[in-house]
DNA sequence: TAAATTTGTGCAATCGTTCCCGACAACGTT
DNA sequence: AACGTTGTCGGGAACGATTGCACAAATTTA
């Protein structure tokens, strides 16, 4: 079944060589009008199709890049995947898609398949649980194109692709803050993750832009981002066993957001009467239909686009990169209830 | 940069042919022991991986398939993907993934692309615009594996999974009949999809065992299936300037039960007091932060997981498959406020 | 001891394509 | 007329891996 035609069979109709036929195809100079006239009409007709892999085994690429999210049920990384879709289709490049369910295991177990099945490069945002990147480290090493987008590790040079991560909690706590809320906590994925780092950032120095103390009892860390309910249930029932229990929280991922939101409709405190939340979040049904969360808002399309750009840039650049850029992305905020 | 070790290098580090490193690495029978172990430390001590494009090429098959959704960002759609590339990667399989956002053309020239990539196989889910399926007859004939999910194509004859759509249709739309509402409206996507007629076919059914007459103008078709928010709105518009308002709606689509509530929202008409709904969901976030939604639920990553196993039973089968079944998982209506 | 069998290994073809190199016309140039 | 150019084309080696076949050496059998 499935006979696909070759050049060869070309090649044996018309009585040319498979040179030829290749030359004819390929639109070389050295080659007469008049038989390259009749092997593209003869091509057209029983529709000869390259085959890809004997190209890709030749040329010693596969014109495939690998992409590695936590989830593609996020809102943010499927649409981060709309923008990486977008820009690789246009260039000829298909795209293999891994999640790692936010477990460090399943990262490398995909970084290593990816790269076995020889992606041509790869565009890696890190799960909540990586604290060694030596699988990343180890490829890049050897030559293989990587661009981190969102959740990138900083040991590595290579391209990078943000949002303003900082800037975007900065907004978001003094929203809070002018709104009159004066106990803000702050609830985050792991510590080591890139995305908390700048968000906890952005979050103090809003705090003390407006002389609010940080109080450490106020932070607290999901390991897991959000995809374990009961870590993010314990983490807000902490925060409201607190002698001074806060009045607002500061949530800094998609996953922790609807999480959150949905502990506090679980405990039967009111969203934002009892507890005013903001959030980063990506997500337009929660959008439309809780008007409770104030939300800050990443172009993940536009990341998704940016990174796969300097990815082929660096796939298809003649002579190695050595200089390397992080671009930082503005977010939006859309205030709502909160 | 990047110069894998192939088999070649062993070859000639240990004085070897190749083919003799080949049956050391492929463990066959006709092979000393000796020369076995030491090539296989050799092989790992530089960290030999195969060439899976050599191999592809000689074995003719790419271990790949693709597949073809008309979103990401759609939570059934998210969700069967999940369940896809659990199977697909447990067997070695890598995952191609493709949307066509509900338009015919993007849908083809997608086809054509994984085609002329040589996946083994294909996993597919109809656009809302596709009338015409000659572009996957083609293939289908010549040999290549399909599967369809979800939106199905009755004139192929192949492996087929969806969700009993028709019961689910029935229950909903009984439901609202059962919470005493008389004049229950329908808002699908387009004409020819199955999914559409299967649901228009509950929905009928359930009028029918209330003795209810069917009204044709309680029946709005989105050919977008909800992709353009006006065509929904003038939709509903539509159905609220009518003599006889309807007092419910059945929405038979993911995308669609959200833009449905939307416009609702814009209009400032109170769901479910005004007007109650009842559809087709898979969005946790809708469900948890919208009470008004009675929502009909498919087993989206089940129904994923056993297209996947169907599509690679038909690609590793060793003989030409002559019989097809149709698998129908059973939906789960939670219900709501409406 | 000679013949027959087993065992281990190498050679070469193969998958589909490209491309370097050489062949050989048909020219134009001295 | 002899030579160099130019334009076309075919032969064959690659890319990395597998595998049927051949053949030598080692072993067993008669």
């Amino acid at each position: 079944m499935f006979e696909p035609v070759t050049i060869k069979d070309i090649a044996k109709a018309l009585g040319l060589s498979t040179s030829t036929v290749s030359r004819a195809l390929r639109d070389t100079h050295e080659i007469s009008a008049a038989t390259k006239k009749i092997v593209l009409e003869y091509a057209k007709e029983i529709n000869y199709q390259p085959n890809p892999i004997a190209l890709s085994l030749k040329e010693r690429r596969s014109k495939s890049i690998g992409v590695i999210v936590s989830e593609v049920a996020n809102s943010y990384f499927s649409q981060a995947i709309n923008g990486i879709e977008s820009i690789a289709y246009d260039r000829g490049y298909h795209v293999i898609l891994t999640q790692t369910h936010e477990s460090y295991d399943r990262e490398v177990i995909n970084v290593q398949h990816l790269a076995s099945r020889s992606v041509d490069g790869l565009l890696v945002s890190l799960s909540s649980q990586t604290n060694d990147i030596s699988h990343l480290n180890y490829l890049h090493e050897k030559g293989l194109p990587i661009v981190f987008f969102d959740r990138v590790a900083d040991e590595i040079e290579t391209h990078k692709v943000i949002a303003n991560n900082e800037k975007g909690a900065f907004e978001a706590t003094s929203h809070l803050i002018k709104s009159g809320y004066k106990r803000i906590a702050h609830l985050t994925s792991s510590t080591q993750l890139s995305i908390s780092i700048e968000r906890l950032k952005g979050y103090e120095a809003a705090l003390k832009a407006n002389n609010i103390e940080t109080n450490p009892s106020y932070i607290k860390h999901c390991p897991h981002g959000g995809m374990i309910y009961e870590e993010t249930e314990n983490a807000i029932k902490e925060l409201m066993a607190l002698d001074e229990k806060p009045d607002a929280i500061f949530v800094a991922g998609d996953r922790l957001s609807t999480g959150c939101l949905s502990v506090f409709k679980n405990l039967n405190i009111s969203v934002p009467n009892d507890m005013a939340i903001a959030g980063f979040s990506n997500s337009d049904v929660l959008d439309l239909f809780n008007p409770s969360l104030t939300s800050v808002r990443q172009p993940a399309f536009e990341i998704g686009q940016l990174a796969t750009q300097m990815l082929l840039q660096l796939i298809e650049a003649k002579y190695p990169v050595e200089e390397f850029e992080k671009k930082i992305l503005d977010t939006s905020l859309f205030v709502r209830n909160s």
